[in-house]
DNA sequence: ATGTGTGCAAATTGTTTGCATCACG
DNA sequence: CGTGATGCAAACAATTTGCACACAT
């Protein structure tokens, strides 16, 4: 079986590798857009592999800790996680079909950079991150 | 008893004022900050008015279906309402305590117009709203 | 062998709903 | 009066937890 990277990633750690663990990260992996629990259970049930809702939850849990996985709030309601290998960015959220497409606004990014820094000098107050988020009707929802 | 804002605001609606509607929209108004549902109820039992809690949920959902209060995600878990009468702005919340200060940061504001038309002249994506959130430490929290 | 991970069921938490009653207009 | 609003309890949905057993190391 040849090494995920998820399990080079966490390499000397103090945690064991799993069947169960491998199959959730393989569906990220092949996922295109950030996939909410809900979504992971059911692609789950597609394969033979079983595994029961509460392990999910555990193991969502346990790669967010581990900075495998970042946790999103795309949707009001429902978290939706995605792999923390991308470099940071934004979103843009359909909210008819709920298709995700990644954004990387240069121009936005760097007023953003200016006013953090301007933000925290004149007040005190840190910034450690920042969360951008478009929301509206994709082309395809217009028909 | 004088006129609430709201109650202005609704004239001529197919509601009905009643005592529950006044407490809690009294407590928005003096609410520095948004508000969680869960804060709202515990606000609730300082006063003699004794709300049901879903009552309060009834009450809010309606406020927002009457764009007297909007709904915000500024927690991954919870979500927060503030009163709808101050033009669109940001958020700076303080991971420690919580605390929410408004931003309205002209030069991004900017920037993000002019990203928008751009992004949906390119590939037909309408926009009809975005999101901005900065999270860190408030100074208060520093120590 | 040891301790972490898993399955299962039960407990929690947050929110919604059906229904009888209340009270605003 | 009549209809919308409220209280209450029960239903729901999403997530967490305690415990015994399984399995990776």
């Amino acid at each position: 079986m040849n090494d995920t990277k998820m399990f080079q990633q966490l390499q000397g750690r103090n945690f064991k590798r799993t069947g169960q663990r491998e199959v959730i990260y393989s569906i990220f992996s092949n996922a295109e857009m950030p996939l909410t629990i809900a979504q992971i259970i059911e692609q789950l049930k597609k394969t033979q592999a079983s595994v029961h809702r509460s392990t999910v939850y555990r193991t969502i849990k346990f790669m967010v800790e581990h900075e495998v996985v970042r946790e999103l709030s795309l949707n009001k309601r429902v978290k939706s996680y995605e792999l923390n290998n991308k470099p940071h960015h934004h979103y843009y959220v359909c909210e008819k079909c709920s298709q995700t497409i990644d954004i990387k606004p240069a121009e936005i990014e760097k007023a953003i950079s200016h006013f953090e820094s301007g933000f925290t000098k004149r007040n005190g107050h840190q910034i450690v991150r920042h969360s951008l988020k478009f929301f509206g009707t994709c082309r395809s929802c217009q028909a």
